[in-house]
DNA sequence: GGCATTTAGTTTGATGTCCAACTACTCCTG
DNA sequence: CAGGAGTAGTTGGACATCAAACTAAATGCC
């Protein structure tokens, strides 16, 4: 996209005018930030990953199967995890198999899974991704650290209300990685 | 997608996990959670827009539209306040066109632009989408109104620094609609 | 006035995501 | 152990977004 700053806030007025209008402007505020934003941070994490020949889906799919124990998992677990789409799952590791950084494997005892596992060349673009990544975020941050916090917070509170996951525990599953 | 929630949160233990191996969770996690929290946003505002044969983005540019004193805005103009590609805009102006939301006129002085025009029935649809967008939104955030403020206050510092507009004047720009 | 440059909008093509339908396999039940 | 129900993953289709190339109109400079 890259266009030139506006010499004011559009979001903040559609808040104004919105407020003339109708009741809960802060929610709409809030969403269309949201929005923007999330255009915002995709754009500069996926700048950083193209020289790696990866987006910020697959990579994310990469850091994932780099965290578990065996740099391996079922594909519909790692739907799960990255909250995507089956088909999207798919999608990602049909391209991340094409460029050698995951191979399709049979699951042992289930006939139906697929695992996908993470090979050598895979590990090391996570390796080097990974810290591209961190630049970008901290270039696109000078968000302080408590910002950084309570902005999540903030967020997990609304995907726990939305049913992302069950608010029991807080964070850890059971057992440690994988 | 409609998934059943999980017994953990998948970012939090994405963070435990790249906390151990790298610096940068806090921005990772924050950006990660943007970008799952604008797929509820979105799924849940779309939802509600489907009976009226409308989406988010066409939904914003009808709202665009009527906050506009005229009824009626140039389409680059409107790429602007959206924020979105000009061939985002023909997409979503034909689409509103098709449904008789509203119409493509010539502009009087300038022969390259294309004014949109809000049109009657365009007019009474966001009347009644804004209502159900806005009963959404409520259901979607149990978020506090402090917390709604402070959220968007984040997140608008984050557009600033990527270059939204010049921040110069926080809000609203020389005149008032329009 | 005439021609290069800039601006507005559309078109085309590449990506990416989701949904729905489908195949293949497993599990459960009678 | 046979058949129905559920689960894993893929495929095809719909849709949205953006980038780049293109057309048409306005602006500016000599």
């Amino acid at each position: 996209m890259a266009r030139r700053p506006l010499p004011f806030d559009p979001i903040a007025l559609a808040r104004v005018n919105w407020d003339e209008r109708s009741t809960g402007g802060a929610a709409m505020q809030f969403a269309t930030s949201i929005m923007r934003v999330q255009q915002i941070v995709l754009s500069v994490t996926d700048a950083a990953l193209k020289p790696f020949g990866l987006n910020f889906a697959r990579f994310e799919a990469l850091v994932l199967l780099s965290f578990s124990r065996t740099g391996s998992l079922p594909m519909g677990k790692m739907g799960e995890r990255l909250m995507i789409h089956p088909a999207s799952v798919t999608n990602i590791v049909d391209r991340l198999e094409e460029k050698g950084f995951v191979t399709r494997n049979a699951h042992p005892d289930d006939g139906r899974t697929t695992l996908c596992t993470l090979t050598q060349p895979g590990r090391a673009i996570v390796e080097r991704s990974l810290v591209a990544v961190n630049d970008a975020m901290f270039g696109l941050t000078e968000l302080s650290y408590d910002d950084l916090e309570t902005g999540t917070a903030l967020l997990t509170k609304l995907r726990a209300q939305h049913g992302d996951f069950t608010s029991e525990h807080d964070v850890i599953p059971s057992s440690g990685n994988s």
